[in-house]
DNA sequence: TTGTGACTTTGAGTCCGTC
DNA sequence: GGACGGACTCAAAGTCACA
């Protein structure tokens, strides 16, 4: 598995939780729109810096957002 | 703590446990040694595809590098 | 064995737009 | 709201000589 496809489902995933759209989470970011929207297809191979960017919009633990495998009871 | 600096540190431990050298890490990363060395000291800032790179060298899951918080049992 | 400054090439990240 | 494209700027990728 792609690491970038996995970190865009993962955003994806918590983004649509928070019932953000992407340009409510690029603001949060400070990132652009267009750049959320293709970090979250995996087309994107964003540093590590926006990672956490991402992450804190997301108020979750940066490697959360690498995760492959999510248990249910977190 | 920037997580450039706790990849690094993390990059380093799990490197030393194997009794690697950078330049041992690098080949098996498919990177330069001088880029290995920039990484574990925080000053470079890795894109997730290198973060993925060098945790298959590692053998350990990609999101263990960023990790924070170590618990002694795993 | 590792750190570091300097360097060129490539791609990360922004901004305009359309569908 | 989101996918996608083109053009642009600057930083990351990748390498080297030397301490």
């Amino acid at each position: 598995m792609d690491i970038r496809k996995q970190i865009g489902l993962n955003i994806q995933r918590i983004r649509r939780e928070k019932g953000w759209s992407q340009e409510q989470l690029a603001f949060e970011a400070g990132l652009h729109r267009t750049y959320v929207s293709g970090v979250e297809r995996g087309v994107r191979n964003p540093t590590v810096l926006i990672v956490q960017q991402l992450a804190d919009a997301l108020a979750v633990p940066p490697d959360r957002l690498l995760r492959a495998k999510i248990s249910a009871n977190e």
